[in-house]
DNA sequence: TGAGTGGTTGTGACCGTTGACATCGCTTGG
DNA sequence: CCAAGCGATGTCAACGGTCACAACCACTCA
């Protein structure tokens, strides 16, 4: 329990004011120098940065956001950062933000609506320049603030529904249709679903919908389905695998659709362990297109989510508005997932 | 490209001064009902809560921040969010952060002491109560800005070195030892190493060193290592323990260390794909700990890193710190990591 | 020589909220 | 009956910058 630090017993924080005395120009021209702004002598800039640096003068946002009215965060909310699709699509974000002055800060909602709502508030209390969103379900509130809050506001992921502003995302309903396409075409017939329990996991439930209404469209309909929440989804996969497969044994299911890619793998590797043939005597498909399929002995049948490209194009939307300041909006991207066939989706007749 | 919101045209942003004509109370009042200070009768509370709901008013807190020199943001500074590691020390900040006024706001800088500087600069400019940030290793910039900073500081993951001001880690070097004492006293010999290129992962390399300390001492030494950088993990795993396997071919190794665990699954997956006995031909070890492991075939021995631990007690110091106002600091936490053995480090001797 | 010019620097108001303190209207007790 | 006491509310000056504009400084050019 020692003091911490060594040098300067920095009592009072540093103001501009410091700066300014220290070197001998007014607060506004070392204001100028520290954001390069306007015209100032080569000679003033020099020794204004130098005393900064000296001083270890860190400027203050704060203050400087409220003088301004200009805030360079961007609010990005999502439900989550610990399945791998949310981290990518941060990855397309900042890759975009990093050309330009903008910062993300993330906020987390779990999957919980009233979260969603508490944090988006606390966000907008930082009058950021902009809403990065994921889904297009919120609360009612949460909806009348962003809708009041007169910032860009991209709503991601999702295309199937009302946007506030903008959106960019892919048709959770059509990438459903499409793997069912897929599926039906390869000559499957006794599918199996496995999934979150999607309450709340609405992208989910609408794949589930168009998926089912494919089968519908050829007489097929879900054989068994099986529900999970929480914990290691890998080990999840397996063990959900396992139940539904055990559970029809009589008449056995030929295919196995995942709700995500990593209970998909978990499916994939119990079917190897024991045994079974894929795709075989059964084939597996999952839903993102995680870079983490690559490693897999055999790889997944998947369809392709577009996280960075969604990523991107979200932040390219608020970066052009925050420019050209322009409150056109209203802009909706529906980007097309692409289905990767991989070696687990390919039976009878040749697909697509 | 229409036009966004529907109902309310949101000129200018609203203020408390909005809030207060329309409930007839001064702007102070208005402030204490919203920040539930001070006494207001109950009456006007409702009164103003009413016409703050209605207008749909959202505080401003960057101008609450500059009057009180009070902001509840806490930094956090890590490498990356898409290796499993730092999201758990997030969930962990988190969950204590959730308890308090505090609210973490993130910056990756990917593994490079130039972009954490920059972050740094950024994180610090608003102000925040206070900054955890990944490892002890930092530019001497850096260091100099957070020990001029005046809040408390926790550096995480690392006890193996001078923290600036508070440390929450583990000894990766003693991590290194521990496993390779444990590889010896399974009686394993011919001993290969897989890792990240280390210049920068300076945890990575710790654990090096120690291991390599340890093997030293009982007269041994590292037979081959292999060594990557980017890319899934997992496949990489898989390609460099091919790799490294194929290169000793003459002389077997009988054990394989691999940096993180993911590319130590993608290793196991390569030796169970191709009937190479594990750990009876050769045995393996990960490090981390992810749960991830629990859905593989066999389970990796890994070595713990209590990362959520290692988030809590970060938070903990500076919720504390914010709370008691105090500025004690210098507290240094040093978590033990467990070694699990898992089904992949058993051979002659029993182990531990 | 004096007005015009353009680049540099300073001045004072203001951004929206909070802290400290003043004020107001009432109840209370000696 | 009045001072004290108290809860509820208002006033005003910060907080640390930035903005718009004024002022100043050579110089140039007629």
């Amino acid at each position: 329990m020692s003091q911490g630090s060594g040098n300067t017993p920095p009592k009072r924080p540093l103001t501009l004011r410091d700066v300014s005395e220290a070197s001998g120009v007014s607060e506004m021209t070392v204001s100028r120098v520290l954001r390069n702004r306007g015209d100032v002598s080569e000679a003033t800039r020099a020794k204004v940065l130098e005393a900064a640096r000296e001083l270890g003068y860190v400027p203050n946002k704060i203050a400087g956001a409220l003088a301004s009215s200009r805030v360079n965060l961007v609010a990005v909310i999502i439900p989550s950062m610990s399945n791998m699709v949310f981290p990518e699509v941060m990855t397309g974000i900042n890759d975009v933000l990093e050309g330009t002055e903008l910062q993300a800060v993330v906020g987390i909602t779990n999957y919980k609506p009233e979260r969603e709502e508490t944090v988006l508030y606390q966000m907008l209390s930082w009058r950021p320049s902009g809403v990065i969103i994921a889904g297009l379900e919120h609360t009612e509130a949460a909806k009348a603030m962003m809708g009041a809050a007169g910032i860009p506001i991209v709503e991601i992921m999702d295309t199937d529904g009302e946007a506030i502003d903008s959106a960019v995302g892919i048709s959770h309903r059509r990438a459903g249709r499409k793997m069912a396409q897929a599926i039906i075409d390869a000559g499957y017939k006794r599918i199996g679903f496995l999934g979150t329990k999607m309450p709340l996991d609405h992208r989910a439930r609408k794949r589930f919908e168009g998926f089912t209404e494919v089968l519908a469209k050829s007489g097929l309909e879900i054989t068994d389905s099986e529900f999970y929440s929480g914990g290691s989804a890998l080990k999840k996969g397996r063990e959900m695998t396992e139940a539904i497969l055990k559970r029809n044994v009589d008449e056995p299911l030929d295919f196995l659709y995942y709700s995500n890619d990593m209970i998909g793998a978990g499916g994939l590797m119990y079917c190897l362990d024991n045994g079974i043939d894929v795709p075989g005597d059964i084939g597996l498909a999952g839903f993102n297109g995680i870079e983490f399929l690559d490693g897999l002995p055999r790889k997944l049948a998947t369809m392709d989510a577009c996280r960075l490209e969604i990523g991107r194009a979200a932040a390219e939307i608020i970066a052009k508005r925050v420019e050209s300041d322009g409150h056109a909006g209203g802009e909706i991207i529906t980007l097309e997932p692409s289905l990767e066939i991989g070696d687990t989706l390919k039976r009878k007749k040749k697909p697509l």
